[in-house]
DNA sequence: AACGGATTTGTGAGCGGTCACAATGAGCGA
DNA sequence: TCGCTCATTGTGACCGCTCACAAATCCGTT
């Protein structure tokens, strides 16, 4: 009877490593330090009112033992929110790519853990038991809302939740105020049609990438360019993300004369618009000039390489993460800007039209040579924010192909 | 004095809404269904010995009360893992981006949390920080460790941490036993090769992606082909990951007529040289052959449609998850596999050499079509896996461009 | 009807951190 | 020296859940 009093310790339920414990808790950091934990846990929030020589105490005890705040521990006691994750409807494609890179990068610099949820599209009621499934109790989350599962989802976001969103360009003044980022793609879609009316054609289609909402800001910058230079404005052609949708279309227009300039609303697009193209014997940019959207990474080593419109969707990424951080009261110094501008990028698929009497072969060779070719420069297109393009450095170091 | 002794009621920290609470503990369920919360706990954790009546009771008040369990309190009590934190270098890149999607699915149907963390290079230590900050005490990791950062981050990871890997084939039987998968990448590099010989090419060029491990098992895969086939070892071209890394090599070999086919170790590679014999006047494949490996969602809508040998990433992604299953004691029926095939793909970036007699130019026009090109049927390359090609559908669905 | 074992359910403690509040020490004017 | 305020530190409770173990219930035997 005796032998039941003296209860054996309870195992220790951590991970243990050669005997020493793998995680080191507060308190042990406090006894290291011969303070309380409370203090530990004071200087670890970096809160005011702990003595300096006690802040150094803690503060090398913990790195003695290696202490590591546990996020779990710390999010169920609630403590500040120090975890995103991000609603997405896909991880591949140039933009959603490109912006949960940006993501990752100021979560990390910020000390956040970066979360990944891919949303299906469903009935609503779907989608929001998907999000009701990401949401961590104390967690944020960040939504891009470039499609309808996206956009279900950031609509199913119960309130409370710290919340910030890449959507579409909001139109009129639907986004101020919110914690939302955008890119100025109706700009993109303005400059590369003023760019190709530049270069001497009469008119310029468009094959435009899903249009869900009521904005669809690139078709509105397309049109308002060409009515601005008293252009027709040819019917809206509706396309896909994919290659494969551009293919498709590239295939039916492929006979059709009238059609010189093709503005696509991104590069998939536009590279299998140009190879419904090639493949039809229709020679880019001789026969038809080809522009998209994005400046994805591929964009200059395709053939011919792509003028297209940089998107920046990392910097854009980045900035949601900012945008995030103010909704979550961790003040920046100066206003989070919502609004991302672009910059047209010439390279070689897009050139004067074929009957065009302005412009002969000699200015052509000089595009393919990667020059800024030379038409009717600074009418319409900016020529400095093209020769701008070559500064920024990144993977893609672009090698003048 | 007296006034003191009836304290204030804690305010509730956890988000409100309404009113009423954000989130449902365990012990509201219990008093719904009126047992205790441990009986709750049963329930949600398919423990056994729990009545089917009860079962049933406690599972509607879930279903009333929206209950959802509290994963970071989980992950601190010392329940069942249930997140993984992706371990990586990039996240753009068609390999690893593909394997992340593939993650991505596994862990949302196993109701796995995913986190990505990238891990820059930098010096072993750098490293090793890096990794000790990624791991979440009660979670899991899976590394991709394609490059130096990927490697050592695999390496730095302390005992005791449950971890599957993406690696490189390992060398002889390395692998076996590890919870590791990985793709068998000589076997692509040697089928391309093989293709390329059957072809009438005299030999085969390779431009390697970066070798960082002793296997380089494409390059020996390409070696070995050439060596059993009796044909010259030209020297092996180092690339990067890139397209423009291909196109720099491009443009160094335009004019070496000896180089009539070149194997590049990935898709970006083939595509930035075939740009730099473009632009240097050699047609592709009537003057050169080249064939890239991975099968990138782009490839089939190159200019030329890129020949080249599927790999897919993304179902490499969902073995590492599996693989990482039975780490944890998850038992699957069946053993997870660790090695991926893969399969050539047969467009029209590889031809028959120039001078070859034995196929004209009535040969390369089939190939062209897209049949699949007749030399030496089954001499080398298996004609039956490239048909299978055109079975897969995916996003990417070819629309034989 | 009483008994033993297996099944089902309940209780107490603790994971590692935070909050609220109490307690202690230091500084300073009266 | 006392009393007061402010800065600093400590204690108790709890976040939502799981563990270990105890208690209660069921059921077929004897």
């Amino acid at each position: 009877m005796t032998g039941h009093l003296d209860r054996q310790p309870r195992r220790p339920r951590a991970r243990e490593l050669n005997g020493r414990r793998a995680s080191v808790s507060i308190r042990e950091v406090a006894r290291e330090a011969s303070v309380s934990y409370q203090t530990v846990s004071r200087v670890i929030n970096e809160s005011a009112n702990v003595k300096p020589s006690t802040r150094e105490a803690v503060l090398d005890a913990i790195s003695r033992l290696g202490f590591r705040p546990n996020r779990a521990a710390r999010a169920l006691a609630g403590g500040p929110v120090q975890s995103v994750t991000v609603l997405t409807a896909d991880t591949r494609r140039h933009g959603y790519a490109a912006a949960l890179e940006g993501i990752e990068e100021a979560s990390r610099a910020a000390g956040f853990a970066m979360g990944v949820r891919v949303v299906e599209s469903g009935t609503p009621s779907s989608v929001r038991d998907a999000v009701e499934r990401a949401i961590e109790p104390a967690g944020a989350l960040i939504v891009i809302a470039y499609d309808p599962p996206g956009i279900a989802a950031l609509d199913a976001i119960p309130p409370g939740v710290p919340t910030a969103a890449i959507v579409e360009t909001p139109s009129g003044n639907e986004g101020v105020g919110k914690p939302w980022v955008w890119i100025d793609d109706g700009k993109s879609a303005r400059s590369a049609t003023e760019y190709l009316l530049s270069l001497g054609h009469q008119t310029v289609h468009y094959l435009s990438i899903p249009i869900w909402t009521a904005t669809r800001t690139r078709a509105v910058g397309w049109q308002s360019a060409l009515e601005d230079a008293g252009a027709a404005v040819p019917e809206l052609l509706q396309g896909g993300w994919g290659p494969e949708s551009g293919y498709e279309v590239g295939e039916r227009l492929a006979r059709d004369p009238d059609v010189t300039a093709m503005l696509c609303g991104n590069d998939d697009l536009a590279m299998g618009f140009i190879r419904a193209m090639n493949k039809a014997g229709r020679a880019v940019p001789d026969d038809i000039s080809v522009v998209g959207i994005d400046d994805s990474p591929l964009a200059p080593f395709y053939n011919p390489p792509l003028t297209t419109v940089r998107q920046d969707f990392q910097v854009l990424g980045r900035m949601c993460f900012a945008k995030l951080l103010s909704v979550l009261g961790r003040e920046t110094d100066k206003e989070v800007p919502s609004c991302l501008g672009t910059e047209l990028v010439i390279r070689e698929s897009a050139g004067p039209p074929k009957q065009s009497s302005r412009r002969g072969q000699s200015a052509r060779r000089s595009a393919l040579a990667n020059s800024v070719p030379g038409p009717d420069p600074g009418r319409h297109h900016n020529e400095k924010e093209a020769i701008t393009t070559t500064r920024k450095e990144n993977r893609n170091k672009e090698t003048t192909p």
